[in-house]
DNA sequence: TTGAATGCAAAAAATTTGCATATTG
DNA sequence: CAATATGCAAATTTTTTGCATTCAA
């Protein structure tokens, strides 16, 4: 039995079809906000799913861990499989590029957060905002 | 002159009741949604600011650096005055409480994606999302 | 069978936009 | 004076809610 369906029924929940469609079109698409999801997943053939099904699928998988999210820009939130983020963003507010680079990057900030205020961070979804070397140069 | 006449005039920008009045909530408060900030500027005496101009006025303020924003939940967004911003926030997505950090603590990896990509990361502005120790401990 | 989950449609929030008017520099 | 900002109200966009119905376990 797949790991989703464990840690559904874990908690009592249940594994419906638009569940599986949420988390098979963020298979596909990487990222996306609710809206996006929304849009791939009517792509997948079968009908449409209601937006508030969409947000409450989030939601639900977002607290087993199975998605989270980050926001890349000041609008919307953008959701991803947990599994899927092994690597910490890097938002350029200047082009607006994302860069990624491997979480064990932060490995050192994250020990210490942990160890000065026990702190257990989950950078799996952390944005960083700052400028790129190109926006950097021609700033 | 001050830093802020200065660097609206720099460009063209000019310097309005409003956007004093803006700052001056903000560096009250510490932090708050564009509806806080809102709320604070009706609450100083004079007549209320127009929510489009808080709005505007915010997103003016944050592009000359006077102010910024970071996500705190998945709602809001919430912002600062970039001089306050001498901290990391870690966020307890079990009790939702925030607590901070001084930035040196990520300098480490600051540095680490400087060398790396050349990104100049703005970690003014950061949220870490995980859990606190209490939280972590009746897990 | 039975409670969790969905669809739908309406309600709330949160932002944005257009434009005439007021203000700053 | 000229260009930038504001106020207002309407239009959008995004997210949430209530409830009858459906469906997974």
């Amino acid at each position: 039995m797949s790991d989703l369906v464990t840690a559904l029924r874990a908690r009592g929940m249940r594994l419906t079809a638009q569940r599986r469609r949420i988390v098979a079109a963020l298979g596909r698409l990487g990222h996306a906000t609710p809206d996006g999801v929304a849009a791939e997943v009517a792509r997948d053939g079968e009908a449409a799913v209601a937006a508030s099904t969409i947000y409450r699928g989030l939601e639900a998988l977002e607290e087993l861990g199975i998605v989270a999210h980050t926001h890349l820009d000041r609008r919307a939130p953008t959701y991803h499989l947990a599994g899927h983020a092994d690597h910490i963003h890097l938002v350029c507010v200047g082009c607006g590029v994302v860069d990624e680079v491997p979480v064990a990057s932060a490995s050192s900030f994250v020990g210490a957060i942990a160890a000065s205020r026990g702190f257990r961070a989950d950078i799996s979804h952390l944005a960083v905002h700052g400028r790129c070397a190109g926006c950097e140069g021609h700033s």
